[in-house]
RNA sequence: GGCCCGUUCGUCUAGUCGGUUAGGACGCCAGGUUUUCAUCCUGGAAAUCAGGGGUUCGAUCCCCCUACGGGCUACCA
């Protein structure tokens, strides 16, 4: 593969918040492009004025940089082919589809939507659709069954009209796919599509191929849903006379729902508990708010290495990846054909995992905010040693407040499932002995305590879970939690047998 | 309906020159470590490679058909 002058693109549409699938299509351009010293380039594709979401573009932005997916042009800091945005490049495609008007490979079409409605009732036949293209287009309003005055006519009185594509007849369209291999496709099955909209703007068809040239792109890394317009898009490219610069196509799987089929959707996250956006987002009109990776407690390199896994593989057993690994290990062709079904609970492994890696110091900034909020003060040094205790067990970053609350706060109530598990004949006896012996030692250390401990449950001849047990529960007010002797000593002597009477009494 | 794409453990996948006890990971189960819960360690169950035909001494791998699943089929991307 000639990897000079690589060139990919991320366009999506700001009709909405990114998902999953779209974060994924971002990430392999993304890992393609830095693979090869290329440009990573985003373009918004917002010519559908009718579908624009307020707060979409910036939310696209937002949650790719969250991803650390940086652009080399963009809306924000532009580029050697600016502007990035399709509403603003409307006088390009003007031009461009002039020249398929002169070529005689467009035509202009002033069917409305009634007429296309009556046409699609009566032109069918039995199980055949209606299909606007070589069999009934000259059955149609457009200039191909009108005469020249008339078209011209009707454009002087202010007609409203769109352009379309003129599929040539009994043609066999060939592309090889990066992903799939070669894929043919009868142009006699293609409709004539609507390249030019009459509201001035085009549709994606003519502007993406005329974006991707002008913008040099040399791989277009798009979702499965483009292949059956790939062919349209390659006709566009010989019409113009570009098919020698014609970018790489290469249409990777589809990301599925994790029970049933079809396409993965923000439904299926709500109804099965979990984020399908990276980023938290409320929608403007209803107000709805759909939950984010980044609320959740995800950390943006676990999500990452947990998409990149989801349809691509190194080919070797490796399953955790930084993103310079990624960048190293990423090919187009390790790219799985069919559809993976998403798994939110490996998603979930994934965090635990980085977790576990991230140094204290890291996950101190996502909980201390959490401290703040609940109105407690403490220590940046003690902070990081109950993080250190606690981390190899939490799984998002909200649990790391969840998990480190009895260090803050002594118990307000005692989980009785567990006193009844383990309160014996004797318990508090023991508890209030072992408490009194505890007060007395200096210092009130690991080591100090652990040998108090040895002396006294051999003294009494029972088992050490006999007096941990309960302890844990006096002072945590459940079954949880790192080793009860680092929790002593890290609540300090006075706080630790406080609890312990405390707890004796109210238990 | 038409066109296109796909099909290996429940899930993500390895397997790319046809000969493997079909490997790994998540999840699940069991045991061990531990003062608890987790972590961690060990082990286990789990795929007649969608089905049927070929080609071949031999097919997960090559060819064909069928089934099933998915995508597309807008003046949406």
């Amino acid at each position: 593969m000639n990897t000079a002058g690589i060139r990919v693109r991320f366009a999506p549409s700001p009709t909405g918040p990114l998902h999953l699938g779209g974060v994924r299509t971002a990430l392999y351009n993304y890992l393609f492009a830095r693979k090869f010293n290329g440009s990573f380039i985003l373009r918004i594709e917002d010519t559908d004025q009718n579908r624009f979401v307020p707060g979409a573009e910036e939310y696209i932005i937002k949650s790719l940089q969250w991803c650390g997916l940086e652009f080399d042009e963009d809306v924000l800091k532009g580029g050697p082919h600016a502007p990035y945005r399709q509403s603003e490049r409307s006088v390009i495609y003007k031009e461009y589809i002039q020249i398929l008007l002169d070529k005689s490979h467009a035509y202009i079409a002033f069917d409305t939507a009634a007429g296309l409605e009556e046409a699609r009732n009566t032109l069918s036949q039995g199980h055949e659709q209606f299909q606007y293209g070589n069999k009934t287009r000259l059955l149609m309003k457009n200039s191909l069954s009108m005469t020249a005055d008339e078209v011209s006519q009707r454009i002087e009185r202010g007609d409203r009209y769109v352009i379309r594509v003129l599929i040539p007849e009994n043609q066999t369209v060939v592309f090889h796919d990066l992903i799939r291999g070669e894929v043919k496709v009868h142009t006699d099955t293609l409709d004539d599509k609507v390249l030019f909209k009459s509201d001035g703007l085009p549709t994606y068809h003519l502007a993406n191929v005329v974006d991707d040239y002008l913008m040099k792109i040399s791989h277009v890394i798009r979702g499965e849903e483009w292949l059956p317009s790939a062919p349209l898009h390659l006709l566009l490219y010989r019409f113009f006379g570009w098919e020698d610069c014609m970018p790489q196509f290469a249409h990777l799987p589809l990301i599925l729902k994790p029970d049933g089929n079809g396409k993965l959707s923000k439904r299926d996250g709500d109804r099965l508990g979990f984020p399908v956006f990276p980023l938290e987002w409320k929608d403007p009109v209803s107000n709805d708010i759909s939950h984010g990776y980044k609320e959740d407690g995800y950390l943006p390199d676990a999500f990452i290495n947990m998409l990149a896994l989801l349809g691509w593989n190194p080919g070797t057993e490796q399953e955790i990846f930084t993103m310079a690994e990624l960048i190293a290990a990423f090919s187009l062709d390790r790219i799985n054909k069919a559809g993976a079904k998403f798994d939110p609970s490996k998603a979930r492994w994934f965090n635990h995992k980085y977790i576990q890696q991230k140094p204290d110091e890291e996950l101190y900034n996502y909980l201390s905010p959490e401290l703040i909020a609940n109105g407690i003060d403490a220590d940046r040094e003690h902070v990081l040693h109950i993080i250190g205790l606690i981390k190899e067990r939490v799984e998002l970053l909200s649990d790391l407040w969840k998990h480190s609350v009895f260090f803050f706060r002594a118990p307000e109530s005692y989980d009785q499932q567990v006193k009844q598990k383990i309160w014996q004949e004797g318990t508090s006896f023991i508890v209030e002995e072992f408490a009194i012996l505890a007060s007395k030692i200096e210092p009130f250390d690991k080591e100090t305590l652990h040998q108090l401990i040895e002396e006294f449950t051999t003294a009494r001849k029972i088992k050490m879970g006999q007096l941990m047990n309960p302890l844990r529960l006096l002072a945590v007010g459940s079954n949880q939690g790192p080793g009860m002797m680092d929790i002593a000593v890290l609540l300090g002597k006075e706080e630790f047998l406080k609890r312990i009477y405390r707890g004796l009494k109210n238990i």
